[in-house]
DNA sequence: GTCTTTTTTTTACGCGCGTAAATTTACCAA
DNA sequence: TTGGTAAATTTACGCGCGTAAAAAAAAGAC
């Protein structure tokens, strides 16, 4: 490391000794110089360390390298573990990952497309927050930039879309928790801020008529993203006002489930399949503590990585191509049963 | 709205009747133009839509509004709930966070803080990964760019650090279970990767030894960052194998604590205050998780929110200053007890 | 060694804005 | 109305790089 400080690509190009504009073909694509020049860059870079100006690269190009990654809610340990493997696959690709966050409102939401777009972005992989989600705004960004939607679906928006199959994933929890007990009621709040929860509530109605049983929603109030609260208190209150219609409450996400379970514990509820137990709780989504709860929860896995890597993927081959997408495709993978102690 | 697509500052000076020398001021600051330019110029921002380029105003400036903020894994929702907050901190104060993910290595912390350093970023707010960071490279980018270290202490680098006392925090609940039963053990990974772990065992140390109690340490295997994980399995295992010398735990986080509880639970022991209970268990940190875990944790929590401001209104008062601090003020923020059901 | 193709160099312009200096205009009080 | 000051305009340059076109040089084939 040398104690020369280089400060622009002029300077650069002068120790390295090599034009400015092959040096800037270099940067843009090492592969688009011939090897000897190739090398000859890299050793000058290795004795001056230097790197090109992000602004100035960025003003001329139509293209960056900047992928934006939107999610609904990071706190929400299942974003961030999603948001984690997208992630790492868009720096494996060679791009610069942006990850912005809603926080759960429309307003921030907004914000972060807003954001996104004045930092030209190649690509955008967005899991919006849905049906809070403001339609037009959204629907005027996927017009300007190819923005891949995952988790979440909004109709016709963006050039493809890549979730799990709620319906396949609540078939085959409710199938496993008629076949080993009692048909399940659908625990939910009345009024979800979350995506996919009307999907899970219409997949619950459509498969307990399918298999004949008589479906039971328990509709909780509740505000904002703290499910686990919710979960907790509105759980004690069904508990208590003796609400359960069955001894099987399959829950309209994991983390519902988890302050569920705990109100269970309070009260005094032994939860779980084996003799003694009064009640069988199930969840929906493998969430990272699922395997941590009393007992642990019977859930069903969305399937992360496939998502996370057919997501980057299509956004890629997009960008690649430099066109649009002709059709809008809509992928969705099939979740795994996991079979805990809760049910 | 209007239809006419605006490119450059120069054209949407032309729609506001305003030269573009001023308008660049008003966008700078919106203050610095008279009362009659600057609601001229919002008139035609009404109607036009323009935004600048973010790129061309950041390539002359010293200084963009970039703010800087690095945890190092953010799908710990420790890191996540108080990302979130410093986040939320810096778009009030009107300016761009951009946060990025050390996911637990090295190379990427150090990757971070040089995407970090392209950006030009006003200041950071850096978590570091604390013993596993890479010291040179962290205190080379100090000396670039003014930044405020949080949560995990690396001496003497950075303009100050903001953080929990542990020493303090430990002691609390350690006072706490001594005075409400047994002296307790230390549960803790052999070599953990996250930051304060040896201040809390070394605060554990301290106290029992000023309490005149002799120590417990119980040191377990497993790497990463899978801290519920190692938990649960070194948890079974210590039980099974009668390893515990009391019958009160002291975690040296949630996360640990949780899968511990989660082991007890399988393994049949009533844990909590009560008679017929085996076992006390008692975290720190209070995780996002604590209080739904079966019983809930007791634990002590880390004063999230003034730990946020500090940070910020500290990074803010150096950035408006223009200066380098005089001298590197830490700041520990004492925790709170936080009694529940588990010890 | 010559011819062809690929790569590099030279030259030159433009991106959208920050910013400085000199000048003009607007504002406010007396 | 005048004078003084604060604010806006005009003019002009520069930031660091992308990129296009034409010319020169290097590499590969025969």
């Amino acid at each position: 490391m040398s104690q020369t400080k280089i400060k622009n690509m002029e300077e650069f190009a002068a120790v390295s000794g090599i034009s400015r504009p092959t040096v800037s073909k270099y940067f843009n694509d090492p592969a688009s110089v011939r090897k000897s020049t190739r090398e000859r860059i890299e050793a000058a870079l290795e004795r001056h360390d230097y790197r090109p100006n992000i602004y100035a690269i960025n003003q001329n190009r139509r293209l960056t390298k900047n992928i934006g990654i939107v999610v609904p809610y990071l706190s929400d340990p299942f974003f961030a573990e999603i948001a984690r493997n997208v992630e790492s696959l868009v720096i494996d690709a060679g791009f610069r990952p942006i990850q912005l966050n809603s926080q759960g409102t429309k307003v921030q939401e907004n914000d972060n497309l807003g954001s996104l777009r004045s930092i030209k972005p190649a690509g955008v992989l967005l899991a919006p927050l849905g049906r809070t989600s403001d339609r037009s705004s959204v629907e005027a960004f996927c017009k300007d930039v190819p923005t891949v939607l995952f988790d979440s679906n909004i109709e016709h928006l963006g050039e493809a879309f890549i979730g799990s199959n709620n319906d396949q994933s609540i078939a085959l929890i409710i199938d496993y928790l008629c076949r080993s007990g009692e048909p399940p009621a659908f625990f939910e709040m009345k009024e979800p801020p979350n995506p996919n929860a009307f999907k899970r509530r219409s997949a619950y109605l459509a498969t307990m008529d399918r298999l004949g049983h008589e479906p039971h929603l328990i509709q909780v109030d509740g505000e904002g993203w703290d499910f686990e609260a919710i979960g907790f208190s509105e759980g004690m209150r069904v508990i208590e006002n003796r609400g359960l219609p069955t001894d099987t409450v399959l829950c309209s996400n994991d983390r519902l489930a988890i302050g569920f379970l705990s109100a269970a514990y309070e009260m005094g509820m032994r939860v779980g399949n084996g003799a003694g137990c009064a009640l069988r709780v199930a969840g929906h989504d493998d969430h990272p503590f699922s395997r941590y709860t009393c007992p642990t929860l019977t859930t069903v896995s969305q399937d992360y990585a496939s998502i996370a890597e057919k997501s980057v993927e299509t956004l890629f081959r997009l960008i690649d191509s430099g066109e649009r997408a002709k059709r809008r495709d809509t992928t969705l993978y099939d979740a795994s049963l996991v079979m805990r102690g809760s049910a």
